[in-house]
DNA sequence: GTTATGACTATGG
DNA sequence: GCCATAGCCATAA
């Protein structure tokens, strides 16, 4: 257990999510809320921005795009600067390649119950 | 209980 | 590829 109990179960998940996205690659937001509603049941892609706004300070939010592959926000420069600095495949400028960067969640083999 | 807001996505033009 | 509209989920007032 290791479960600090402190957040709630969807919180839990979606930071649980971030976190396992390796260094040098990125996950898109409905990726991580597909992921996030597997296991809690809840969640949608907005939540996601919403968990990381509240609790991103304890993920590496940047590491989570928008689905466009375009970095998704009011920190773009530093987002950017933190994929660049992590190896991330980017394209053009602001602009993250999905094709190769975007990481493969497993939808349902992350933790149903433990 | 309803309305408004938010780090979004999908679809259509 | 970009812009506009609709839909979705949870939280706060």
């Amino acid at each position: 257990m290791t479960e600090p109990s402190d957040l709630d179960d969807l919180t839990e998940c979606v930071l649980d999510c971030v976190a396992e996205i390796p260094p040098g690659r990125v996950s898109t937001y409905g990726r991580v809320a597909a992921e996030a509603r597997a296991r809690c049941g809840r969640g949608g892609p907005r939540n996601v921005g919403q968990v990381l706004s509240r609790h991103g300070d304890e993920v590496p939010w940047w590491r989570v795009v928008s689905a466009s592959g375009a970095t998704a926000l009011h920190k773009d420069s530093r987002q950017l600067t933190l994929l660049a600095a992590e190896g991330t495949p980017m394209r053009g400028e602001a602009r993250v390649d999905l094709r190769v960067a975007l990481h493969d969640f497993v939808i349902g083999l992350g933790e149903p119950d433990a």
